[in-house]
DNA sequence: TGCATAATTCTTGTCGACAAATTGAATGCA
DNA sequence: TGCATTCAATTTGTCGACAAGAATTATGCA
């Protein structure tokens, strides 16, 4: 049993702390555990972590630079809020990056690079026939980001991991509303991804891409939508 | 004169002090003032700037989120060196965005976008007249830059300008060595630029804007190639 | 002299404390 | 009662100090 949080005296490395308060806080953040908006304690995280402030100061120094919480100059900072305005610059810069990545992993992969894809798309595929939207959710984004990886250009792959966290959080959104299950279709689509990239065949690697992103941002728009409804109704 | 260092007891603004440091490093890091893989010592910033550790941490905090200083574990913090075996992703990746921030721009922008973009062609212009290559490094991303943001896609607009910090790096790197000259075709080509833009011509301005963005590529690549050589050669 | 080990010096990560800024409550006045 | 001002209570930004780890120097042994 690994405990998530310390109980009492737990020795940490010396050094740890700062990383150990930033993976947390990002993983709730991405899955909504701690709502957009919502007011992040300093002091409650040090007691809770059974640490100091300056390890937690720094998760959060770290954390707002990657714009998931917002820092208010000597007031709060918050867990930054969903910004629903610029979803379609969102939705945009996905398809782009699926685009590229995948077209740059069919040009420069080297064949060991298939192996984690393959395996990303296998634990994708369980996560699909067990209905686990949350499986699916981070097996896809590990999916895309392992071809992003093949592609190697560590410019493209930092930003599409980022953009892949934010819709982490846009996916969890809806999920906690629905149990809706991603269509089998999408598994299939991986397998062809896969196969023109192992096939080097640039120009339709990123044909398909473009289409599997653009199906993808369909699907969540057509969610969101439904969503918006309902809030106006209640 | 605003001293850009306080002599003795200059009182700064409280939770300002993180801020001077952020950008007072991140500019000598992007001028090379301060030499890649040079290593960064906190006590000595800090006696620099009057004021403890604890701000100079999070400037550095934030620099190595943006991945110009690397922080090894409890040993000493680096000015990122740059790396010049990723050259070949770097301006895929610069060539992509110009094409895309340029294509957005001539679709999405606003009459009112056009000034700013005008305004620092101008800039260019004198710089370039002026054989003033460091002002036309600074000008012609803030150019681009303004591209950009007429475009209106913040994911988009911020990896844009975290490419063009690190290309700033590479042309002063260059600028030391060589005092060439940019072509004055350059300036041609913004204003051909700003015009399809304009004209809301998205392909035009998309084809324009990869000639261009390769045109650069190639002379720089052309550039650090002669420089290896009289490397090998010294 | 060469190499492994021990001691020392430096640097970094963490802590507790304090003071400035802000928030919210309390008070005073119209 | 409504509004402005004052006061108390949090909360944040900064500081100085200390200890763990690493780098460096000194020491011991073959």
């Amino acid at each position: 049993m690994t405990p998530s949080e310390p109980g009492e005296t737990t020795e940490r490395k010396r050094g740890s702390g700062a990383r150990l308060v930033y993976d947390l806080l990002r993983d709730e953040i991405l899955d909504l555990v701690l709502a957009p908006g919502s007011a992040v304690d300093e002091v409650e995280l040090a007691e809770r972590f059974g640490m100091s402030r300056t390890p937690i100061r720094e998760a959060l120094v770290r954390l707002a630079g990657e714009g998931l919480v917002v820092t208010l100059p000597n007031r709060s900072t918050l867990v930054a809020p969903i910004d629903f305005l610029n979803m379609h610059a969102f939705f945009e810069a996905m398809v782009l990056m699926y685009r590229v990545t995948t077209q740059l992993a069919a040009r420069d992969h080297r064949p060991e690079d298939l192996e984690p894809i393959r395996a990303h798309q296998a634990a994708f595929s369980t996560a699909v026939e067990a209905q686990d939207a949350l499986a699916m959710i981070a097996t896809n984004a590990a999916f895309h980001l392992a071809i992003a990886e093949a592609g190697r250009n560590a410019y493209f792959t930092s930003f599409f991991k980022r953009l892949l966290d934010e819709g982490r959080r846009i996916l969890r959104l809806y999920y906690q509303s629905y149990s809706d299950r991603l269509p089998r279709r999408f598994v299939e689509e991986h397998d062809e991804i896969i196969a023109t990239i192992a096939a080097r065949d640039e120009v339709r690697a990123e044909a398909l891409a473009r289409e599997h992103a653009e199906q993808i941002v369909r699907q969540v728009t057509k969610l969101l939508v439904r969503a918006e409804r309902l809030e106006i109704r209640l």
